[in-house]
DNA sequence: GAAATTGTGTTGCATTTACAACATTTCGAG
DNA sequence: CTCGAAATGTTGTAAATGCAACACAATTTC
């Protein structure tokens, strides 16, 4: 089971060879973790140890308010790396949970790693560091998509603003969308019934066809 | 006029001695730039040139829709930067505008200057790339804090969230917001006059006092 | 200090949305 | 194939929200 391999395709990894990756891996004395469907990996107000990354399977973050009610922060598949933020700041407790969408399979770095580089400047580790920026670059700019999406007020604009931005990155007028119904509403923080009542009415109104999880955008 | 020292106050160059940031702002070929209230400093789709600091005044990150309506990103005080993000994706356009939001005064710094270390590895340049990665951080969480408001469904709750936010970062239960009404309504995605009648209900209800911009969260 | 501008509160009404409950479809396991 | 579970669609109703218009207060400007 060729764990480096997968762990060299990943953002976090990339353009560090497979050898210096096991040194690194060694030295960050991590611990492979396999997590069942629902199982809350990460507690928000746990304490702050660990960047995990997605070897197999698909994790999500999320927050619980007073009722229980989940808000979805972002999901992690293969080869991501969930607490790159929270490991630089100070807080020395996590916020927000992280709980497995499918089971999976992780891998629990120690924190510190990503944050500073080791005492001997070795330059796999200054490489680590500029996939982190970037990482950090990228989930940022995902962060703003979302904002903008759920400044719409309305279901109808925040359906079209999430399916532009996809027909965007994708560069088609057609794509599938890699969110089912309720997983969609709660992206766009609305209802799931009235998400699927608007789509029908918007396929009506002839802005849009679909089918499924296929997506055509006019 | 000293702008090294309003520099050197600055997060961006935190931990850099004045002699540094004016080697620096050398290096940097930057412009000092006095803009007027509602004028736009950046159109979403201009060539992705500079980092945009504010040495005086207030500014906002903003997209538009179809209809023109502006939704707001980010507000950029003074000491704040602009435009690290963009700075550090390899797109050559801006995506959102910024629109001085009072008379303002800016400096023009070449984008590349924040993203790689020049020639001569200076430890002064690892240290500003070292402030750049927290800036993200920070933005970052900024981010995730505004998320979770957006995705409260009712404005109470959304309300509600971003009050106990302020709260907990003044570590107290009285405290000045930073937005009048009309902003407060933009930051939460609400109409301006139903956050007035929720704001009025919270308060017969018990939930809050306040008066102007002083808040009391009980 | 008067006038103009900006910020805030209030009203009524039309529209949108949430919610609960149920119907239908899809899909995988046995 | 059949069953059961999960996902999706549908309906009616109550509640929340947006919108436009206006009133009043606060602030700025000359």
């Amino acid at each position: 089971m060729e764990i480096w391999q997968e762990l060299a395709k990943s953002e976090v990894f990339s353009l560090i060879d497979e050898q210096s990756i096991k040194a690194l891996n060694f030295c960050f004395k991590s611990r492979l973790k396999f997590v069942e469907k629902n199982e809350i990996v990460v507690n928000a107000g746990d304490v702050n140890e660990y960047c995990i990354f997605v070897l197999k399977g698909k994790l999500r973050s999320v927050n619980y308010d007073y009722y229980g009610a989940e808000s979805l922060i972002t999901v992690y598949n293969k080869g991501d790396i969930f607490g790159i933020n929270e490991a630089y700041t100070n807080c020395d407790t996590y916020q927000n949970s992280l709980v497995a969408t499918e089971k999976s399979t992780i891998i629990l770095f120690n924190r510190y790693r990503f944050i500073k580089e080791c005492e001997n400047h070795c330059p796999r580790h200054q490489q680590l560091l500029k996939n982190v920026t970037n990482i950090l670059v990228k989930t940022n700019l995902e962060m703003i998509e979302k904002i903008n999406v759920l400044q719409k007020r309305t279901i109808r604009e925040k359906v079209l603003s999430y399916l532009h931005n996809i027909s965007q990155k994708t560069n088609s007028k057609y794509f599938d969308i890699p969110l089912n119904r309720q997983e969609l509403a709660n992206y766009l923080a609305i209802d799931r019934s009235a998400l699927s009542i608007e789509l029908a009415k918007m396929k009506k109104d002839g802005l849009i066809d679909y089918n499924k999880n296929h997506f055509n955008l006019k």
